[in-house]
DNA sequence: CTGAAAGCGCTTACAG
DNA sequence: CTGAAAGCGCTTACAG
């Protein structure tokens, strides 16, 4: 029982296969009676065009590659949920995370090669990847758009939709001010990270803009995971001074330090003020709810598989290449005056 | 600046295409001077074969498609992260949603004809979806395997992977009574999901064999988010009576629930114990940490996808069908004993 | 509006 | 061990 083909189609209607493939891509210019006796066949023997000679001919898969850095956060998930709806329909999604065990050996960038994806959204780059990454890019065009993330030098060729990381962090540092901390302390990413750098920077200055200076280890690199923040508390609770605020480089990271914070009878926010940054779903959750920087992931996605679906099918359109989203700063229970 | 194919490595080799694919697909039928010759044209030309040409001349994608409740849960990151360790180089997967704005529109089922994927793993099975995925199974053979659920009689037919949820639920529920908890209540899922209705099933078992009656509204249904929890909490808390335990069918539900309780001024453990389910990243940072249900999460998505690629790969190799995996319970700070 | 024909880049019997 | 040739199922100039 072999699936019929255009030709069975052609037969039974009495046409030739070109008229078959023309009522299947382009119907307007079939004639009406032509069509409808092909569309009667089509869904008698229930026929459905062989997409792997489509692609092949075509030389198109309509599948593009999204690079995130680990499936199962929320904030990429959402970001996900933006790009699906733009793409939907018309482009599958392949989904691979940057860690260095996916990346490294090798296999995924021949997938890449091989798999023919039409373009890739980035919402992670860490180094060796991104590299390879634009070599490719170099060899044959392929196109790519960041998100999320601020662009490095060696990505600025390429689109990019992401909030301004160094004024979000700038507005939640100030806001910490604003409630009294003078020792507050930013548990960042880690160090290879543009992100969390830019963010590390916006603490920096609104630290410095308010006249309180940066001595000592204020800034903390973490692996922006909930245990990071865990181990990150564990070390600054362990310093002769506790500081009475504390701004984390993501949700996860503070929920860590939450978690720390509860096991060791320390009160958040009487005690200690935890803000994050991403407003995850979880954020709302956690006891107290926490204070935090919004980013709106659903309109990185979008924004980014608009900018993504362009330069895939209209690569001569010159497209803005940076676009900036508005961050907000989201206050629950997890901040207060400081005592 | 086209690709070079096969043709062209054959001239500058001085061979023919045949044995340009031999070196390919089959080096040990080629000699080795030749396949050395071969070899270093591929190399200096920088050739790698079409894929596209390649999956069309085979009638292979390697591609499977896998379909989980909702992206950004850690509960399916973790199964896509063992289901990923074991296709990794061999397939790549195009994941997919089931919610009903993703599977009902009909462009999806088109894509699984379409795009000819090799098999599917159904980490959930909402009705309606998984009727047309069976139909479809009929008219052309599909490998399909179901992780995570149990199977309803529809799916009887496909080989499974999960744990045993009767059993799991009812051992939570023995722990809870054994902490002389005797208003129990337990919020579940939808009520035409098979998963929870089998948890639902052991909580109520546990319950009789206590001699514990089953009066009044003990199960509640929720749509298994955070937000559902948080719903079935403010219910529950309007009651006349306050049970002095919730048992949850998943940890979202359980933050939920937790959440609202810590709003309202009840203690979790002391005036109330809250147990999840799943024992996701998260269980383990709530304030207090939760106590739950563990599933082997990767172990689901290992087994799930060596039975898949068994039943693509030896489709006639009489695999076992039903694989039950051993489940835990974790106890941590948000269960104690009845006061 | 319609059709005959070439060709996309591979793989795979078949023959030697 | 190697090659000539057919063919996978489409799309697309080209001609009418």
């Amino acid at each position: 029982m072999t699936n019929p083909t255009i030709v069975e189609v052609a037969r039974l209607a009495g046409v030739s296969i070109t008229t078959v493939s023309r009522c299947l891509n382009a119907p307007d210019k079939v004639g009406k009676k032509t069509l409808a006796k092909v569309r009667k066949v089509i869904h008698d023997i229930n026929f459905s065009p062989n997409v792997l000679a489509q692609s092949f001919r075509r030389g198109r898969t309509n599948i593009i590659l999204v690079v995130v850095h680990e499936i199962g956060s929320w904030l990429f998930a959402d970001i996900l949920e933006g790009i699906r709806a733009v793409v939907d329909g018309r482009y599958s999604i392949i989904l691979t995370e940057s860690r260095p065990d996916v990346t490294e050996n090798g296999t995924f960038i021949d997938m890449l090669v091989a798999r023919q994806v039409e373009g890739v959204i980035l919402l992670c780059s860490p180094l060796p990847f991104s590299r390879k990454l634009i070599e490719l890019a170099k060899s044959k065009p392929l196109p790519i758009v960041i998100g999320l993330e601020p662009v490095s030098d060696d990505l600025g060729q390429f689109p990019s939709v992401h909030i301004d990381n160094h004024q979000a962090a700038y507005d939640a540092t100030q806001y910490l001010i604003r409630l009294g901390h003078v020792e507050i302390l930013f548990v960042s990413g880690p160090k290879n990270s543009y992100v969390t750098k830019d963010r590390e920077l916006g603490f920096i200055a609104a630290m410095r803009d308010a006249g309180l200076g940066m001595d000592g280890d204020r800034v903390i690199h973490s692996d922006l995971s909930a245990n990071g923040g865990i181990n990150s508390a564990i070390e600054i609770l362990a310093r002769p001074t506790r500081p009475s605020a504390i701004f984390c480089a993501n949700d996860d990271v503070a929920m860590g330090v939450m978690s720390v914070a509860a096991k060791r009878g320390l009160r958040v926010p009487e005690d200690l003020s935890v803000m994050g940054f991403d407003d995850t779903r979880y954020a709302a959750l956690t006891n107290p709810a926490l204070s935090t920087v919004l980013q709106p992931a659903r309109d990185i996605g979008v924004k980014a598989a608009q900018k993504l679906l362009q330069a895939i099918e209209r690569p001569d359109d010159d497209a803005p290449r940076t676009e900036i989203l508005p961050h907000r700063i989201v206050v629950r229970d997890s901040t207060a005056l400081r005592r």
